[in-house]
RNA sequence: GCAUCCAUAGCUUAGCUGGAUAGAGCAUCGGUUUGCGGUACCGAAGGUCUCAGGUUCGAAUCCUGAUGGGUGUACCA
C-alpha cells in the first residue's frame, strides 16, 4: 500500500475541512523518534500566503485530522504537525498485505508501454566492463516497471553496423577459405586484433575490407551472409554473459542499429521538409537554439550517422511501439547527444509531445584508486571474466563456513557473487562515478547484497525450525515491531519513487533499512523460545515471513536471487 | 574557449518538492552471549556540508560568483 499517500490524503481532507486551499505538500518521515512517525511541514509555507502564523494554522488543521490510522497528532516547533500511526490500524494493514500475492502493491491497469533501451553492446568486440552498468541498471528498471504492471519493451540496440565490419568479415572469409573452423571467433577480442593486424599490414586485404563495407551497405548477399554469421556468433557471446549475469535480455529484445537502415533516407527527408536542416561544409546539419555544435544527420559523402539512427529508433518507438515513456540507460558522457536527438525528435514530430524521453545517465566505473577500471596492463576487462571472478571470490567467502554439497556450493556462489556485483552498482547514486571494490561488495557488513541475503536466510531458518503453518494475525506491540511494520508498509512508496526518478539506490537503501530493522527486531523479540505464547509467536513469525517476502521481492527487482541457506 | 556535471566524517556515501540536533556503512575504540544462524546486535568518537555572498522566519538543498575536479565539444558510436 502507499502509506504516504494514505497519510497525505488524510492531511488533504483536513486542510479542506479547515477551508485552506493549499498546494499538495507531502508528509515526510519524522526526523527524530520523539517527533512520531511522519511530519507535515506545510503549515510554515502556508503562513505567508494565509497571512497568519504557522502554529495557528497547524493547530487549526490538526483539529480536522481524524482517522483510525492515526493514533495522535502534536504541534511542535514553529508549526510542525507530528503524526503517530496507530498500532491497530497498522496491524490490520499488515494482515491484509500478508494475504496478498503482490504484497499489497497495486499495478498499473492501463497497460502503458515503456521502452527501456539498455546494454547495447558493440558486435565487433566482446562485452567489457563498460557495458555492465547499463545492463544492470536497465534490467532493474525493466523489472520494476514490469512488476508495477506496465508493458515493458526491452530494447537491446546493438552496434552491428559500421566500417569495422568490413574488416571483420573479410577476415572471417579468409579463415573460412583456409578451411579453419570459427574457433578464432571464440575469443572475439583476439579475433579483432588479428583482423586489425592484417588490415594494417596487408594492403590487398585492406582493400577487400573496404570493398566489403560498400558491399554490405549495398545489400550484397554474399557479404551480408558473412556479416550475419559474424553477428550471430558475437550475439551468442552476449547471451552467455546475460545468462551468467541473470539479465532477462534475449534475442527477441534485440533491435539492432542496422534494422533502422531503411528508415534513414526518409528521416532526413522529413527533417528537410520541416525546414530543420542546414547544410554546413556539405553535411546536413541541425543547429539547436543556443548551441554552437550541430547534430549531423547526413555526412557530406552521403553516409548516415548514429544520430540519424537514434532519430529513427525514437520514431519507431513512439509511433510503432506507441511507448509513453522511453528510457535510455546510457553513459553520462552522451548526455549532450541525447539532449539533441530528443529535441529534434519532438521538433520534427517523430515523437508524440506527451511522450517522456529520458536519458538515464550513469557515471564511470572506477577502480579502488579512483582511476577508470582497467586490467593490470591497461586493457579493457572482459565482462565474462569479471563475472567468473565474482563467482570464485564468492565461493571463497562462503566455503570456509561449512561444507556444502558441491552443486549447492556452486549455485550459492553464483547467487552471492553475481548478487554482490549487481548490488554494489545499484546501491550508489547512478549519476556519480562508481568505485569498484571486491572486498566491500562481498562483505557481510554494511549495505551489501550479502547482508540482505543473510537476513533472508536467517528468517528461512526460523521458519524451517518452526515447521508449521502460519495461521494467525500480526499484532503490533513494541516499538521495534511498530517500526518494522511501518517499513513493510512503505515498500510501495519506495517502488513508486524509483519508478518516478529511475534511481535504484533508493530501493537498496530501503531494503538495507528494512533488513537492519529486522535484525533489531530479531534481537529484541524472541520468536521460538520457550515461554512465548502462541499468538505472539504467530504474530512475530508472520512479521518475519512478510519481511523475507519483501526482501526477496525487492532483490528480485534488482535482479538478485536469494538462497534459503548460506 | 564554450557547454555540462560534480565537491558532505580518514575512506565509500545518503540526503537535492528549502524545515527541528546533516543520516548511514567501512575502518577505529568499547560493550552484549548458557546463543530462535554472533557473518549478529548495542554504544563511543569522527562534520566550518570546498569557499564567499544573496534570497528566506529557516539553506547541504534555491540564486550569483570564486576555487578545484570530471566529461563533452560537427562529419566514429
Amino acid at each position: 500500500m502507499k502509506l504516504k499517500s494514505t497519510i497525505n490524503n488524510i492531511i488533504s481532507s483536513a486542510l479542506q475541512e479547515a477551508s485552506i486551499n493549499a498546494p499538495t505538500q507531502s508528509v515526510t518521515n519524522a526526523t527524530r523518534k520523539e517527533f512520531g512517525d511522519f511530519q507535515y511541514n506545510g503549515a510554515m509555507s502556508l503562513a505567508k500566503s494565509l497571512g497568519s502564523n504557522p502554529r495557528e494554522i497547524a493547530t487549526n488543521v490538526s483539529k480536522y485530522i481524524h482517522s483510525n490510522a492515526i493514533e495522535k497528532v502534536e504541534i511542535a516547533g514553529p508549526g510542525f504537525i507530528n503524526i503517530w500511526i496507530d498500532n491497530n490500524w497498522l496491524s490490520s494493514q499488515l494482515n491484509d498485505i500478508t494475504k496478498d500475492k503482490n504484497l499489497g502493491i497495486s499495478v498499473n491497469k492501463k497497460n502503458e508501454k515503456i521502452v527501456v533501451d539498455y546494454s547495447g553492446p558493440n558486435m565487433a568486440k566482446e562485452m567489457h566492463v563498460g557495458h555492465l552498468r547499463s545492463t544492470i541498471i536497465g534490467d532493474t528498471l525493466s523489472n520494476l516497471f514490469g512488476f508495477l504492471g506496465y508493458d515493458v519493451i526491452r530494447q537491446n540496440h546493438i552496434g552491428d553496423w559500421g566500417t569495422q565490419f568490413g574488416m571483420l568479415i573479410a577476415y572471417l572469409e579468409e579463415i573460412q577459405n583456409e578451411g579453419k573452423s570459427y574457433d578464432e571467433l571464440k575469443d572475439l577480442e583476439h579475433f579483432y586484433k588479428l583482423a586489425k593486424a592484417k588490415f594494417d599490414s596487408d594492403a590487398s586485404f585492406a582493400n577487400t575490407a573496404r570493398e566489403y563495407v560498400v558491399k554490405i551497405q549495398g545489400g550484397d548477399s554474399y557479404c551480408l551472409g558473412l556479416w550475419q554469421k559474424f553477428i550471430d556468433t558475437s550475439l551468442a557471446h552476449c547471451e552467455e554473459v546475460y545468462d551468467k549475469l541473470g539479465v532477462k535480455l534475449t534475442k527477441n529484445d534485440v533491435r539492432a542499429e542496422s534494422s533502422y537502415n531503411d528508415m534513414l533516407p526518409q528521416i532526413v527527408q522529413e527533417l528537410e521538409t520541416k525546414g530543420l536542416i542546414t547544410i554546413s561544409d556539405g553535411a546536413k546539419c541541425i543547429f539547436l537554439p543556443n548551441s554552437e555544435v550541430p547534430i549531423i544527420v547526413q555526412k557530406s559523402d552521403g553516409g548516415y550517422l548514429y544520430a540519424t539512427t537514434d532519430l529513427a529508433a525514437l520514431k519507431y518507438r513512439s509511433q510503432i511501439i506507441s511507448a509513453k515513456r522511453i528510457c535510455y540507460v546510457v553513459d553520462a558522457r552522451q548526455s549532450e547527444h541525447f539532449r539533441q536527438v530528443f529535441w529534434v525528435s519532438k521538433e520534427a514530430g517523430f515523437v508524440e509531445t506527451d511522450t517522456s524521453l529520458e536519458h538515464i545517465a550513469f557515471g564511470t566505473m572506477m577502480d579502488r584508486s579512483g582511476k577508470p577500471f582497467k586490467t593490470r596492463d591497461g586493457g579493457t576487462v572482459k565482462l565474462i571474466d569479471l563475472l567468473d571472478e565474482a563467482i570464485v571470490r564468492a565461493k571463497d567467502t562462503i566455503s570456509s563456513k561449512e561444507s556444502l554439497d558441491n552443486d549447492v556450493l556452486e549455485h550459492t556462489a553464483k547467487v552471492i557473487g553475481i548478487g554482490a556485483l549487481k548490488y554494489a552498482d545499484l546501491s550508489v547514486n547512478r549519476e556519480s562515478n562508481y568505485i569498484f571494490d571486491w572486498d566491500k561488495m562481498l562483505s557481510f557488513d554494511g549495505n551489501t547484497a550479502l547482508y540482505m541475503q543473510y537476513a533472508y536466510a536467517r528468517i528461512q531458518s526460523i521458519l524451517r525450525r518452526f515447521d508449521g503453518e502460519l495461521i494467525g494475525e500480526i499484532n503490533i506491540q513494541s516499538d521495534i515491531e511498530h517500526k518494522l511494520g511501518l517499513a513493510l508498509l512503505e515498500f510501495e512508496d519506495i517502488l513508486s519513487k524509483v519508478y518516478d526518478d529511475a534511481m535504484p539506490n533508493h530501493l537498496t537503501g530501503y531494503l538495507y533499512e528494512l533488513a537492519t530493522l529486522f535484525m533489531q527486531f530479531y534481537e529484541l523479540s524472541p520468536i521460538l523460545k520457550d515461554g512465548i505464547d502462541h499468538e505472539t509467536k504467530m504474530s512475530r513469525l508472520l512479521l518475519a515471513d512478510l519481511t523475507a517476502k519483501t526482501i526477496k521481492q525487492g532483490l528480485s527487482i534488482l535482479g538478485i536471487e536469494v538462497v534459503d541457506k548460506l
